[in-house]
DNA sequence: CCAATTTGTCTATTTGTGTAGACAACTGAT
DNA sequence: ATCAGTTGTCTACACAAATAGACAAATTGG
């Protein structure tokens, strides 16, 4: 009777299909009584009430005795352009947007074989990881981390950690316009660790965009890897 | 003790990060003895031979008694071009791969208010719905969920099924040329519908793209939903 | 052959998950 | 006031998951 085969209970595949179907908007404002959710997910009552307890905290639903259960009002996730010269923080202002990028962590560190190759320089060449977050309006969104020539850079991590942005602390370096090279997108599951600095559920999703940027004469400046929280974001791309 | 307050059991996250861990090389070629991993993810033994079980049944690993647990050779991921104006078959024999389109199902549906608006149309219009499947060289790698204005295309099923290609499709209808208007990605837990027609795990992770396909008088085509499996594709984007 | 290392199997115990049923508490409508 | 419908709480039980320990079976290197 209790499969269980894959890992997953039965209350979060539940939550999970309850999530999906409300941000579908099968449901409208309410959902129906639990009797009737345990019938359509053919499980019992009380797994559908862990299910509900769950979305609760998440702050998706809220039940209410005697009443039904309701869906709570979610503000549309963010959008994010790819692709086009888009700078992060002009691109948020234009949504009325608060953004800001904060510094987590930085070093120096020698680059491994694939870093140098798409880098341009020999393996071992020093290297700046700056690790930092960005949180619009209050909400983190994204994890992040870039990986600098440090003999080009030598100064990247204080003009970053000054201004909080990437064109910016570039400026510093005289190097006033750049250019996204190539994007590659993937998704997981998001690791422990960026779990917490990005407060998330510990079984969230992360698009993970692994990109290369490069100066107006195709000299690489950073690659970098972008976690973005997949129910926070949407990465839009227009031709 | 034991925590689990998310409903993923703990072989299961070691599975998951082991996979993770793997993927990146941090192994080699062969994983450290039960009994390290077991110190290593803070777990019994037991859990993580479950977890080793699980990956042995997906084909990522090969435990042999006496030796070791061998990490397989897995083929490298399939990279898929989004905004150029690749078309999808043309693009995997670059790669020279064997892609095919599968025609799973399809129905007339009535637009709803969102779709009715992205295609300019009157909801309610009559819709062309298509459930397709994509499999490269043997192994499915996305279900999308095509709508097309009926009137349009009043034969795209039946050409559909039997080119096994959009564009051939549409050619039939005296469209021979079409452009991607815009793209918006996201990712999510694989649906266990999809899982079942990809052939997955019941907990796989899908990168969701959302597209319009316009005419070269910027007409609307078709709307499309895409769901590829994140461990199998990689979306690659060059501006 | 022997010893060390490693995966495979077995038993046992504790904790978590899912099911089942009964009833309390609350709401809204008649 | 009553009643039907709904969420909240409680007890109980079967089964799965996770831990723990012991030992068998296979491999490798000396």
């Amino acid at each position: 009777m209790n499969v269980m085969d894959d890992g997953i209970s039965r209350w979060r595949r539940v939550a999970d299909g309850l999530r999906a179907a409300i941000a579908e908007g099968s449901y409208g404002d309410r959902l129906p009584p639990e009797t009737e959710l345990a019938k359509e997910f053919s499980v019992n009552r009380h797994t559908v009430r862990r299910a509900i307890s769950a979305l609760s905290d998440e702050g998706v639903l809220r039940a209410e005795r005697g009443r039904g259960t309701f869906i709570n009002e979610t503000q549309p996730r963010i959008t994010y352009p790819i692709g086009t010269r888009a700078r992060f923080s002009e691109n948020m202002t234009r949504q009325s947007l608060e953004s800001a990028g904060r510094l987590i962590n930085s070093e120096r560190v020698a680059a491994d074989r694939t870093q140098a190759a798409l880098l341009q320089l020999k393996p071992g060449a020093s290297l700046y990881k700056l690790e930092k977050m960005t949180v619009v309006d209050g909400v983190p969104v994204s994890r992040s981390t870039g990986y600098f020539p440090s003999d080009r850079f030598p100064n990247i991590i204080a003009a970053y950690a000054e201004t909080g942005s990437v064109t910016q602390a570039l400026k510093q370096h005289g190097l006033h316009d750049y250019r996204r090279r190539e994007t590659r997108l993937t998704a997981e599951r998001v690791s422990p660790a960026d779990a917490e600095s990005l407060q998330c559920a510990a079984d969230s999703i992360v698009l993970v965009s692994n990109a290369i940027d490069v100066d107006l004469d195709d000299a690489p400046v950073q690659i970098i890897r972008t976690r973005f929280l997949a129910d926070r974001i949407v990465l839009v791309f227009k031709p």
